[in-house]
DNA sequence: AAAATGAATTTTGCATTCATTATTAATTTA
DNA sequence: TAAATTAATAATGAATGCAAAATTCATTTT
């Protein structure tokens, strides 16, 4: 036999599902702006689409909490609400926790070296008030976590809930104790 | 002035967004079985709708994990597996314990009570294998604490897991054991 | 000039159409 | 007759069309 077994199916992402994955990255990214109208028609010709597959990206993104649809009056960028970013704090920090206690049970010293350096540095960037440092050693270590604990359901979850902090790092100016916060609760979990 | 400050506007959901919710009714209840492709066609025409909102629907219901899209291939009712369950009830019962501990600060002892009361209802229909029964107080009990704890974003995101087990209620005959570690899961929390 | 009314324009929601891909049925061939 | 090939049918993905609603703009009225 040949080594066809191994060709995995050319993906072809239809065109919905790539545009949800664009217009995501715009709106975490701040290109479109929180509270802004989503301009359907303008965002078609840019992108080169009809309508049909933009309102379908549109209606997920909606119930993924990142748009909000005003009947007959379309869509706009939901903006974040300092509550809800704060309501968001302790529920990954629940999932972090669960994270790491899940991983704790297969977790090798080497991977969790791993993570103990990864927090030493971020530990750094924070003092250093070195924001993109922070968030990059921050991202590593979750992954790194999630990852050991192998449960696939835990991580998409957190996932959807980093999505709405992330989207705070671009648009928000965090107060320093909420990171302060988030740190500590780093420290608790290791 | 007269009492029309009062007046609430009017709210005619879009089609797309009853379409939508009657079809997740559909999937949880088992009325679209697990597995089965879903009639598209079929669907517009008994509901008398159009392809457009229905499509949008099932785009929404995907992204849920609901419905699995197979390009060019129409749309299939996501069968849950066991492993997938089995990843579930650890992470509920990670944001039933935030939520008891978010609750505590502000719980009355008549709220307290209504739990307690609630929990050794569900005992006993746990002990008589009486399942509906279970499952009601259960519920009745995850949305009290979950009142409690006035964490919009906890309850929505707990909810969303919660069609995933209330899906397998219908659909799997779940082991006993299962069931008596959530119960244990319970009288911890408690 | 400010508010109110009404017409023109744009936008939105949904239906329909069209091209492409998958599925089924019919036919051929070994 | 069973497998392979081709033709016919149905489905899906995306674009377009159309009516209803909202918005904008001009006009009138006070």
């Amino acid at each position: 036999m040949s080594g066809l077994e191994k060709l995995r199916s050319i993906k072809r992402p239809s065109l919905h599902e790539e545009l949800t994955e664009r217009l995501r990255n715009m709106i975490v990214e701040g290109v479109l702006e929180a509270g802004e109208k989503v301009p359907e028609r303008e965002l078609c010709e840019k992108l080169g689409v009809s309508r049909t597959p933009m309102r379908e990206a549109l209606k997920v993104l909606a119930s993924d909490g990142l748009l909000t649809l005003q009947p007959n009056r379309g869509a706009r960028v939901r903006s974040i609400t300092l509550n809800e970013l704060e309501e968001v704090f302790p529920l990954m920090g629940a999932l972090e926790a669960l994270a790491g206690e899940l991983a704790c049970q297969y977790v090798t010293d080497a991977q969790l070296d791993t993570v103990r350096l990864a927090h030493e540095a971020m530990l750094v960037c924070f003092e250093a008030s070195d924001m993109p440092g922070y968030f990059r050693h921050n991202q590593k270590i979750h992954e790194a976590i999630m990852d050991a604990a192998g449960n696939q359901t835990l991580t998409s979850t957190y996932r959807s809930l980093a999505v709405r902090v992330r989207r705070a790092r671009y648009l928000a100016n965090m107060s320093t104790e909420r990171w302060r916060q988030a740190v500590d609760e780093h420290e608790l979990i290791l």
